[in-house]
DNA sequence: GTAATTGCAAATACTTTGCCACGTA
DNA sequence: TACGTGGCAAAGTATTTGCAATTAC
């Protein structure tokens, strides 16, 4: 995978070496390509699975750090990290039953509103977060 | 404060009994009119002082239960709580570095897309959460 | 060789539940 | 009186840190 090999990149221009458990973690979100727990990472066969929680941990966090991972709060007990692709961004629907995440297609409504946030607060790095919820059709049903 | 007795009065009509801690929390929702955690609550001068941690939870929870409450993500370790004021939504700018939590004023710019997605999904009992996320000027600075 | 990274284990933090006493309706 | 509610204490779940061993550069 192109998409796997240029983040591998950029993890390591980013200062970061090139262990396994990095490898790992970027496979394993770029594989799902959706929002994942620190635990779905970890129980992840593909290799993150000899990674220790603490590592997967900290390595999501410098990834953070970098600006290549971001976190996301969602509703459930635990966090949810996600890739962060430059000039890609998602709103997410969520079921409020059993807690299926899915992203939206439609293009998000609030840039105009960031940017007249951005020039009157003046806060700096300023980003958004979106999610609908509710209960899908098959949990309602 | 009428608002505060509106409450009450709500909440007695959803059947919870009127106690001294549905009290003190919804007062102290009221006065400080903005989301609170767990923590907060329970130490919070006024009455709730008084209540047990695991009394506010549950209360919380009878609240949300009822519709009068929404538990909120953002990205704290802790869940916030808010009052839900029918017909009232609430987007929030949080900074990243100290916490701090703000209502935004301007009109929320989503409930087309949210109509869109109730029609194309068949979300039942949808609503949304945005927040903006930033590094405020006093911490930026 | 040096500094970043890892694994293991333990410490924190926050949430949630059990159980019996208590208060409201 | 009956049943929802409260307090206390303990369990549960997720996150975070300390430290010595290991590995990438």
């Amino acid at each position: 995978m192109s998409l796997h090999k240029d983040l591998l990149e950029k993890a390591k221009n980013s200062g970061l070496r090139r262990t396994k458990a990095l490898e790992a973690i970027l496979t394993c979100l770029a594989e799902h390509n959706r929002p994942m727990t620190l635990s779905e990472l970890t129980s992840c066969g593909h290799l993150a699975e000899q990674c220790d929680k603490a590592t997967v941990f900290r390595l999501l966090q410098r990834l953070s750090d970098k600006g290549m991972v971001r976190r996301l709060g969602f509703h459930e007990r635990a966090a949810y990290f996600t890739l962060l692709v430059p000039g890609v961004h998602r709103d997410y629907l969520i079921c409020t039953d059993c807690g299926s995440i899915e992203a939206i297609e439609a293009p998000c409504p609030v840039h105009k509103l960031e940017e007249e946030i951005r020039r009157e607060t003046g806060f700096v790095g300023l980003y958004h977060e979106l999610e609908f919820f509710g209960c899908c059709p098959s949990c309602a049903g």
